[in-house]
DNA sequence: GTCCTAGACATACTGAAGGTACGCCAACAC
DNA sequence: GTGTTGGCGTACCTTCAGTATGTCTAGGAC
């Protein structure tokens, strides 16, 4: 927290517009969600709004690190926890795909993500949180000679937009049998790739 | 085409209102395009626009069923000339790789699609085109012994959702040697899935 | 304590966008 | 020839992101 009573209500105003406006953004859509709608919930105005972010955009972009930072952490405890590499990568994905179940990170950090700051720009991000754990255990299970030798960005992202699409279709779904279904699958394809 | 000067003009206007409307929609983006640039670049106006379409997510939504048509008819056409299914499964997906690396299917298809229409919406159209000929292969192939048996459904996202990533990673990458590599890495995939 | 500056907002406004209401005119039916 | 309807243009409305400017007070200088 920091010093100041300026600097404290400073900082509790950014933080009310920033959780008011996730959860906005995530059970609407971005587009579907007015500033209006979002200063009224945070108790300010517009002028505080556009003190603390120069663009509806970026108050989104900082919501999808948030919501990226939380999901890299939840996978990095999870594998963590693990000694081998290979069960890290396991464990880590079927993190990811429990995380991103949720409809709440969902439809920020999938559906609308790509859309508001390109596709290039979500890449980055994503690349800088959950998307390295991936990178990083792959290389490492290349090297191990675990995973047959071959480049770590294709298979790292045909990876990471399989489990994208999964996490996707498991928040549709209403059949508790296809979480199951699909780590079961995931798995499978993960245990293929293993060298014999 | 059809009879009667009307009928024809009619079908000239929602022709040429659909063209332009994918031009712009696939180079700038759906948000970055105003209606007032697609009736100008048509050469008519709102009143015409909105006397075919309802809003402009409908008329995005006919660009995108073309699109997707388009896409769907060059896998078809591809796989059809192969005689195993599992022939088919391969060439089916590196036929959609090709496809979707074009920039305009692209940012139509898989950038905008899912926010413009929501997600479930997308899934629906992407599972009436070219999601349907993958989700069928496999079911055979499931069938004939030559993959595992397991669920459709889970398998089929996957691949989708790889191939869907892949595809944008390719579009924005600048070595051409990076469309190898992720057909190579698509097909270790497939190859890996398959009973020894 | 006083003064002054600057930062943290509120208020009022603008431009542009999607969408609507209505009117016009040529094509088709009879 | 006349009435009707479909195809479309015009003018307008509403909403929304973004801006310009005012206001008030915390906090440092003295």
């Amino acid at each position: 927290m920091p010093q100041g009573v300026r600097a404290q209500q400073r900082e509790l105003t950014r933080q009310a517009l920033v959780r008011e406006s996730r959860r906005l953004f995530s059970t609407l859509g971005y587009g579907a969600v007015g500033l209006s709608e979002i200063v009224a919930a945070a108790g300010v105005t517009k002028g505080a709004l556009y003190h603390h972010f120069s663009s509806k955009a970026e108050l989104f972009r900082v919501v999808l690190e948030q919501a990226q930072q939380e999901v890299a952490e939840r996978i990095a405890a999870t594998a963590d926890a693990r000694e081998s590499s290979w069960e890290q990568l396991l464990v880590g994905c079927e993190a990811f795909l429990g995380a991103s179940t949720d409809p709440a990170i969902q439809r920020i950090m999938l559906i609308d993500g790509p859309a508001v700051l390109g596709w290039a720009e979500w890449r980055e991000m994503n690349e800088a949180t959950s998307g390295r754990h991936l990178a990083e255990v792959l290389a490492v299970l290349i090297e191990e000679g675990t995973i047959p030798a071959q480049p770590v960005e294709p298979l790292t992202h045909l990876l990471s937009g399989a489990m994208n699409e999964a996490a996707l279709w498991l928040a549709a779904s209403s059949d508790p049998a296809d979480l199951a279904d699909a780590t079961a699958a995931l798995t499978r394809l993960l245990e293929a790739l293993r060298v014999p």
